[in-house]
DNA sequence: GAAGAACCTTGACATAGATCAACCGAATGC
DNA sequence: GCATTCGGTTGATCTATGTCAAGGTTCTTC
């Protein structure tokens, strides 16, 4: 059934790559996209490997990492629901895509890609307004990571998936928030820059404290948001606009 | 005599945000320029601040800093000629801007830059360019701030900016490199997310295993850039491409 | 329903880097 | 000429987080 969806019903149509392109240009986006499905845990592409597509993440979640030699990653990117992978222009991947669960993803071939974007602005708007708003992310990320406890840390990471989900639901981002965590506890360490050990003794130590409940591992009760902005470390004023 | 400027001799024609105008389309770009210069250590905006402008760098160095209320501060940018400032469609700035070194920035009011860019592909387009560079390279920083032990942090700074200075004196990036180091320990330190006290430390480390030699606190030889990278822990294959 | 395999938690201990503090040298100001 | 400030270095000590290790749940597979 994905090789059959039509673009006028796609779930991310206002938010992807394509967001801005009118019926015509839609139409011949449409003759150059193909669906491709992942499994969870299963590799998209290697760092280095050759990559002759660009894509949107249609449903389910990937993550981009960078490897060391010795084995150590850091997660640069946690690809949702109308993120674009790939660089246009660009041979080679340079990072790890791995699907964390299910995937699909709305690929183009790249060449083809590139021509459209140059004959068709709004893709390239569009592109270019993610690629900020990817920008503006890296950068908050990269103070968490150079200055946050892993506290602040983990704190930091449960707001930012408790909001994209009330976004998703379109809810507001206060008060009481229940949601799930798409992520292991080693793929949390590798977002933020810990070991899988510090992740959960920290997600313990907020349990006792009460600023969140858990049901199993993964179903995450907030019951006061405000307080949780607080252990993050976090400007009160909201930030995130996503 | 900045504000004289033409911009057919401007030195960073062939990397900004113009680099691919054309004549009549830097003409008009010209119309909407006026030049501003700071002071090292002055700050150029404050984050939060209403912003009416974007610039690229001329000459001098920049940072982009994010600080969170109680004084932790870490570096998201560093800014050299020809980077950009400042994010179309945004009102208020997202990040401290301060001048490290004397500074010349080529302004645009936003407004007026913004129709520009609409009227002109050529600039949307290098400017995506740009976007995609950076947060490539904050990529590059996540892993560094997030896995990298305190000596492969400075190393890599190092070889950050020994090749930042190799490619603007067009030299390649190997063997014997000098330079001077364009930030103080302090701002070191919020670049790699460390205290000043360790990256002195750490400088004094790798200066006596003989892997840099100083002449004063600023200026560098490192007398083998390979013995470098490998204690930077990057992947010898380079990486960046810059 | 036993045996693995993931995934997670917790404890004991080690250590990299932070913190606190003293001091140095070169500018800068009076 | 003396005092002050700024940027930097180095030492002693502390601590947050990493490392190593054991054990617990839950789910899958046979």
């Amino acid at each position: 059934m994905p090789s059959s969806l039509d673009c006028g019903d796609c779930p991310i149509r206002h938010r992807a790559v394509c967001a801005r392109c009118e019926t015509d240009e839609l139409k011949k986006l449409e003759e150059i996209k193909y669906y491709k499905t992942y499994e969870a845990g299963q590799t998209v592409i290697w760092s280095g490997d050759r990559m002759d597509f660009v894509a949107s993440v249609v449903s389910g979640i990937a993550t981009l990492t960078q490897t060391m030699e010795d084995g150590r990653t850091q997660m640069v990117g946690l690809l949702l629901p109308s993120d674009f992978v790939g660089r246009p222009g660009r041979e080679v991947a340079a990072y790890n895509v791995t699907a964390t669960t299910d995937l699909l993803m709305c690929c183009f071939r790249k060449r083809p890609f590139e021509e459209m974007m140059l004959a068709t602005p709004h893709i390239g708007q569009r592109l270019l307004e993610m690629t900020l708003d990817e920008l503006d992310a890296a950068r908050e990320w990269m103070l968490l990571l150079g200055r946050k406890t892993a506290r602040e840390k983990i704190a930091s990471l449960l707001a930012i998936v408790a909001r994209r989900d009330a976004s998703l639901k379109l809810k507001t981002s206060s008060g009481r928030m229940i949601f799930d965590l798409p992520l292991t506890r080693e793929a949390m360490a590798d977002y933020l820059g810990l070991t899988l050990e510090t992740v959960s003794r920290q997600i313990s130590a907020l349990k006792r404290d009460g600023v969140i409940e858990l049901q199993g591992k993964r179903h995450v009760t907030v019951p006061d948001f405000d307080r949780l902005l607080e252990e993050a470390g976090d400007d009160s004023d909201g930030g995130f606009l996503i």
